[in-house]
RNA sequence: GGCGACAUCGCCAAGUGGUAAGGCAGAGGUCUGCAAAAUCUCCAUCCCCAGUUCGAAUCUGGGUGUCGCCUCCA
């Protein structure tokens, strides 16, 4: 049975499928207006570990992603630029397809943009009007969060408590300060798109229910991901415009990650502690990324620090060590699992079960890796053991290039000239020359080959 | 002011009533010219206090501390 925690009851839930074995899932994707940061890395991650684990139960997965490409931050950026926001959003819609390749994210099924849809927006907001929870002042369109008594009900709180010591801005033409905008007024050398209430651009909360339903296909669908923060004020207006209308939550289960921090701190860019993905997949592996973000569980907040990304490093590295000493071949994969074998898929599978237990997952994987590197073990189920390995650290995004992790591939004439050095320095060692074999040593380790000196004679392998 | 989360070894982190997983770091052994790699072994009673229970890191109450949301934000 899978558990889920569900922010609309705070609380695990068993998770049954509207559909059997289907799930329709949508997750916010980006607004693009600049490369993504390691924090919005953190629920594109995430919720591709919780697409392909569905899959791996055998599960048809429906995945939506939409695209923000309307937002002040776009408009801002491009007067800043001295660009237009088409190009802005063009610019890094590609960034962000590109970013989260390289992230071994693998594409939704679905990743539409709000511009796509801005006549469904249109005919949304309409419907609101029409049935009295929306009202137009002066060409802008506000939601009335008080005809709608179930306001609140996803992210816990009563529009009332708020007044006291809350930062609600002013704004004299709505009627309650937590009336959201649904339609916004085009001020000049914004982009436009004619309207029933003149010229303007849709607010940020209704896209995401144009989009979800249009794509999954029904009006309320299984699971909806996003950032915690997400959860109050955008995911309570998104339901909110979809129950008013359908009568029904616009998902069933609403799940959300939590933070990272910066070395204990908030990032943010005042405190110059803000990081793209991009520069971050400079210093760092795709799979050590990933694996820094489910060591720990996705509702917990993270730290993220130069030790932790260090240690990441060391403990991927630690899968690839084990499947180098059997030299894994992943074409010759059986998984003819022994019995204690799959009681550690088993044990996998409940931990993921219980609302996606990836750290306690990544813990059986070690538990594998152990049996593969023990020499005491039959090869045969180190093999095996190396084929569940590898089966289910793909269910967490891990192994996407395992031949090119694992080679040792030079090319002929550079594997003949290696080889001839290799034989240099063994004579320095016969002379006890310590000085110039340690130096072919090193001057090798600097081109990333390591040597190493077995009682086999000397080895090499690409670092 | 309102709402909520969290507190487990030096660090990271599972564990939600039955006697503390795993990773990193560290120590020691084997191997080695040295190094690296590999391998074996070792390494916590769970923020504080009170309570429930045969039994609590796990439940209840009260502290203390850290953090988040309430404003654009993953």
């Amino acid at each position: 049975m899978m558990k889920i925690y569900n922010t609309l009851n705070r609380k695990k839930e068993e998770f049954v499928p509207i559909e059997a074995n289907k799930v329709k899932m949508y997750a916010c994707g980006p607004t693009v207006y600049n490369y993504f940061h390691i924090g919005n890395a953190r629920p594109f991650v995430f919720f591709d570990v919780v697409r392909r684990y569905f899959e791996f139960r055998g599960m048809e997965v429906v995945y939506v992603q939409n695209i923000t490409d309307i937002d002040d931050k776009i408009i801002n950026k491009a007067i800043e630029d001295k660009s237009t926001f088409q190009q802005i959003a063009k610019k890094y819609i590609s960034a962000f397809v590109e970013d989260t390749a390289k992230l071994g994210i693998r594409q939704p099924d679905y990743q539409p943009k709000a511009s796509d849809v801005i006549g469904e927006i249109i005919k949304l907001i309409k419907q609101l009007e029409k049935k009295g929870y929306a009202y137009e002042v002066d060409g802008d369109v506000y939601f009335s969060v008080e005809m709608f008594k179930d306001y609140g009900k996803l992210s816990g709180k009563k529009i009332d408590d708020q007044k006291a010591g809350a930062r609600v801005e002013a704004n004299i033409n709505k009627r309650h300060p937590a009336d959201f905008t649904l339609w916004k007024k085009a001020k000049a050398g914004e982009p436009v798109w004619k309207s029933p209430w003149g010229e303007g651009r849709p607010g940020w909360h209704s896209e995401c229910v144009v989009l979800s339903q249009k794509y999954l296909g029904s009006e309320t669908f299984d699971i909806h991901g996003g950032g915690v923060d997400l959860v109050f004020p955008h995911h309570e207006n998104e339901n909110a415009q979809a129950e008013v209308l359908s009568h029904k939550p616009l998902a069933n289960y609403w799940m959300h990650n939590g933070f990272i921090n910066i070395e204990g701190e908030k990032m943010s860019k005042s405190l110059d502690n803000f990081f793209t993905a991009r520069d971050i997949l400079k210093e760092h592996d795709a799979e050590t990324i990933r694996f820094f973000f489910l060591s720990k569980h996705y509702r917990s907040p993270i730290d993220f620090n130069r030790e932790i990304m260090q240690e990441s490093e060391t403990a991927v590295k630690n899968f690839y060590t084990a499947l180098k000493l059997i030299k894994y071949d992943a074409s010759r994969a059986k998984k003819e699992y022994s019995e204690s074998l799959l009681s550690k898929k088993e044990e996998f599978i409940t931990a993921m079960d219980d609302d996606f237990n990836t750290a306690k997952a990544l813990s059986v994987m070690f538990d594998l890796v152990k049996i593969i590197k023990n020499p005491k073990e039959e090869l045969e189920e180190r093999e095996i053991t190396a084929d569940l390995l590898v089966e289910l650290g793909r269910v967490l995004g891990f192994f996407s290039d395992l031949e090119g992790k694992l080679s040792n591939d030079l090319g002929d004439f550079s594997e003949k000239l290696l080889k001839i050095i290799i034989n240099l320095r063994n004579q320095a060692k016969i002379d006890k020359n310590w000085a110039l074999s340690d130096m072919i040593r090193v001057e090798l380790l600097k081109e990333g080959i390591q040597l190493l000196d077995t009682k086999d004679g000397t080895k090499w392998e690409i670092k």
